[in-house]
DNA sequence: GGCATGACATTGC
DNA sequence: AGCAATGCCATGC
């Protein structure tokens, strides 16, 4: 699978990340990066959505793994805010849920983006972003 | 290399 | 709606 790294200006060139499958956390993380910051606002897309776009579907754990290495704060790459908060569980709800402090932040900057969040699960049949 | 640990997904109760 | 069992695979020890 290849992926067009024209459709997001401002990213660089990923297009070194075809053999995702025996690269190591130096590719797929960027690609899972890449990935997210397509993802429009005020949609949501599954861990395995974009394990899906990048060419690994059935990485989507290790989705949520790239997504978790970009802690605390200024989750930027290249210049660019990761928007981790819009990738959810296939069903719909948190996966942060759990954790005091991330779960209810990412309940609220989904619904700053006027993404209805109804006891920490969204809507997957509204919300989802198909491409 | 083996083993445990996950921000998961799917299937089948 | 839950819940458990499996499969999955990157990381770290």
């Amino acid at each position: 699978m290849s992926i067009d790294p024209g459709e997001v200006s401002g990213l660089p060139a990923l297009l070194d990340i075809g053999p995702l499958r025996l690269a190591g956390e130096l590719r797929f993380n960027p690609a899972v990066y890449w990935a997210t910051c397509h993802i429009p606002v005020g949609r949501v897309a599954a861990y395995g959505d974009v394990a899906a776009i990048i060419g690994a579907p059935r990485a989507a754990r290790q989705v949520g793994y790239a997504l978790a290495a970009l802690s605390p704060d200024p989750k930027d790459f290249f210049g660019q805010t990761v928007p981790w908060w819009r990738v959810i569980r296939a069903d719909g709800s948190i996966a942060l849920q759990g954790d005091p402090g991330r779960g209810p932040l990412q309940a609220a900057l989904l619904r700053g983006e006027g993404v209805v969040v109804v006891d920490m699960r969204v809507d997957m049949g509204i919300h989802r972003w198909r491409r």
